[in-house]
DNA sequence: CCATCATCGAACTGGTCGGTTCGATGAGGA
DNA sequence: TCCTCATCGAACCGACCAGTTCGATGATGG
């Protein structure tokens, strides 16, 4: 986004930039990977212009980062209120959608969970662990409706194969992680009834 | 280990050492959160003998990775050869061994993936993806034995709650992570049959 | 007893990075 | 018209870090 020398864009406007172009090349190439300085370049702005919007790097990283998970969280919910009312087919398009991010060339595993490995404390640590909470939410909300004997039980249980399918798919590359977790989260629906 | 000023102790022990002090230290404050004069300054080494037997600290880092990776997969081995014959029991003693180690106070989620979510070329890529190889060859075996119609696919579905199920326990906290992935592990090993 | 060699400890180098500052520029509103 | 303010671009700073070098030390083996 070529911002003029001395332009008076709406400030908001000039911040989502900043974050939109931040996201991409920190997901590319990891938090650590890119510096302030490249990171301005790319996105057309000032350092002192990223420094007022965001405070610091740790200020900017943290604004990506929940960004991000409100982004994913979202898209999920889309994804499984798109597949009608029952239970195993809304189960089945979250890793239905799953399965389409995997699949992307530019796929780097979740950059909140990735990003909280790094730092066991301060403020990734947190928007991971609200991020988790809400595909937990999401999934035990299913497991409930589907009429799980132990919906918590069974949230967690699918959350780990979300977890667990994102890992396999970021190592593995195959695009069938989506598939086999889909496959096991429906059996294990099916069978906690 | 304190070594004296002259001492030449056999290289292989110092290099062992070294090695030790730096997976503990590197593992607890992560791989970019130390630098190599801390490490010498923990591990009693001076710069000059860590640089002899490593390189650099890439090369350490990877050392601590291979060596973490054979460490964690013998240990695995054993759980479940000391479990009996039975593929289902050994599937539990599995899980049960990871149990333990969520529960320690260190427990800071998988070294390994850690290691290559921050890095998505090089060699600690390769490191983590023989490992998650050779998680899936223990995994996969126990399928094809517990007479599974697609051991491999089965394999892959139980890789897939070991690698959630240890972002969950780094996340969440909770040690019912082990307990509730073993009792799905053990529903899709009863129903893959 | 001497030569070799691993080691220490400390200083040093070159580079990078996060963050600050400042003068210049220009758009928008009063 | 003029003031305010967001912005640029570039220089700058201090800290830190990976890696190198060197003199001193002492154990080991011939």
């Amino acid at each position: 986004m070529p911002v003029p020398k001395g332009a008076s864009l709406d400030p908001a406007q000039t911040r989502a930039t900043i974050l939109r172009a931040a996201t991409t090349l920190l997901y590319e190439r990891g938090l650590d990977g890119v510096g302030v300085a490249e990171l301005c370049a790319r996105v057309g702005a000032s350092k002192e212009t990223l420094y007022r919007h965001f405070g610091s790097k740790d200020g900017l990283v943290e604004a990506v980062l929940e960004a991000r998970s409100d982004h994913v969280v979202r898209w999920l919910r889309e994804a499984a209120a798109g597949a009608g009312d029952e239970p195993a087919d809304q189960l089945a398009a979250v890793f239905d959608a799953l399965g389409s991010w995997y699949a992307e060339p530019a796929f780097r595993g979740c950059a909140i969970v990735n990003a909280s490995t790094q730092w066991h404390e301060g403020p990734p640590r947190a928007v991971a662990a609200r991020h988790l909470d809400r595909h937990l939410e999401l999934l035990t909300d299913i497991a409930r409706r589907a009429g799980a004997r132990a919906p918590e039980a069974l949230g967690r249980q699918l959350l780990m194969l979300v977890e667990g399918a994102t890992v396999l798919a970021d190592h593995h590359g195959e695009g069938e992680a989506a598939r086999l977790a889909k496959q096991a989260a429906l059996a294990l629906l099916r069978e906690a009834r």
